[in-house]
DNA sequence: GTTTACACGTCAATGGCGTTGACGTAAGGT
DNA sequence: ACCTTACGTCAACGCCATTGACGTGTAAAC
């Protein structure tokens, strides 16, 4: 009956695997991403990261029920990252946008991982505070909490929106991305010629991202 | 030395299959589509599509080199779909907007299949032909090449982005859903009482997606 | 200090997965 | 009528996630 997995706050009795490795959910979850982030996503397994942590892969189903909840677990430690160190300043507009632009940097610093996680609910601690932290700069904003409702389900889905789309861009394999390249200058070449027979192309070397379409472009 | 898979237009020799079914890259394609729709991304495997069509598992890699190859073809198929019908006003905003909302159903309509294909480029037909409309309504409207396809970028990378998130919502199983609600009771439950004691919780029975937060909403 | 309970790392096994190579048959071009 | 070969089938390989049983060492109880 006893459950197989532990919370982690009554985790006790450590014990080194035959390796000499201490496990924790930390661990675990830094490795993951880490292994993700190195040889991609399809590169995760419960074997390689059992391989990876010097432990016997069904160890991990000592720490989470199964592949999902290690994922969910991944995810919750980037929304964490992006939150490492940001304070309020009080004004909401510039709180909201810095924490856009942390989610956009952390997934684009984990691509691969990001595109694993980005459309999921962790339902785990980091996440439960940006929520808080949100609706926590709205309010004192001031607007009435329908409202702010409203307000927080624009940025979230629009920052994660565009984080994911970016992330999917930046996470695929390099041979995809000159590929890719390749069919938009076909594209212009088939464009130019019957209309506009000589104008130069649109640095072809930087494609768009969602974030710098959506920022406004300084007098570009 | 032959090549496993022949290209669909030179395919000929059609035989039926042990249990009669005539395969072909459609009938796979429409198959796997309804298998994603009906039993969630996680069911559609080489096996079980074998099953679905009447054949054996290995026929379907005549048509495709593999199964990302065969999922391609399944996201081309629905951006087909959005197509299907479309044609330019002559406006283009009338236009791009009805494509992008054309999107936006079409991955509505098939969630589970949208987070498998939303972030991916098929470099197939109907994805070609999108390409095509969506700079001939911009060429049309007059846009200068280079600005022509930052806003195309701008508009694609968008309309996707929100396309897929919503349908990210959607696609997840309905216990999550539930959940998800529960979680914005509860987070309204504990703004409320300190600072707006009495005031009605907003409208708790449909959550807002990318497409209602998007759209300028009347008076509200 | 000894005992006790159980957490947790390990092992073996199960069933499903994608993919490959070989094979034979029937369809199409000649 | 013959020949070629497309393509459906079969068998097999190696990888995957997950489970249940087992035993050991640790931490707590006394």
């Amino acid at each position: 009956m006893s459950e197989r997995v532990v919370p982690e706050g009554s985790r006790q009795r450590r014990r080194p695997t035959k390796q000499g490795a201490v496990l924790s959910e930390r661990l675990i979850v830094d490795t993951a991403l880490r292994l993700i982030a190195q040889h991609g996503a399809e590169a995760l397994s419960v074997r390689r990261l059992g391989a990876a942590l010097g432990a016997d892969p069904t160890a991990l189903y000592r720490y989470f029920r199964n592949t999902d909840a290690l994922l969910l677990a991944v995810a919750d430690e980037m929304i964490g990252r992006a939150q490492e160190g940001w304070t309020a300043t009080g004004d909401w507009r510039t709180d909201l946008r810095d924490l856009g632009l942390r989610i956009h940097g952390c997934y684009q610093a984990y691509p691969q991982a990001a595109a694993l996680a980005a459309h999921r609910t962790t339902g785990r601690p980091y996440e439960t505070r940006a929520v808080e932290r949100i609706l926590g700069v709205l309010r004192t904003a001031g607007f009435p909490d329908a409202l702010a409702v409203r307000i927080y389900h624009a940025f979230v889905d629009q920052a994660l929106a565009f984080a994911a789309q970016d992330a999917a861009a930046l996470a695929l394999p390099p041979a995809a991305q000159e590929k890719e390249a390749e069919v938009w200058h076909a594209v212009y070449g088939r464009l130019s010629p019957d209309t506009h027979p000589t104008s130069p192309p649109p640095s072809p070397s930087s494609p768009p991202t969602c974030a710098t379409a959506a920022t406004p472009s300084p007098s570009n």
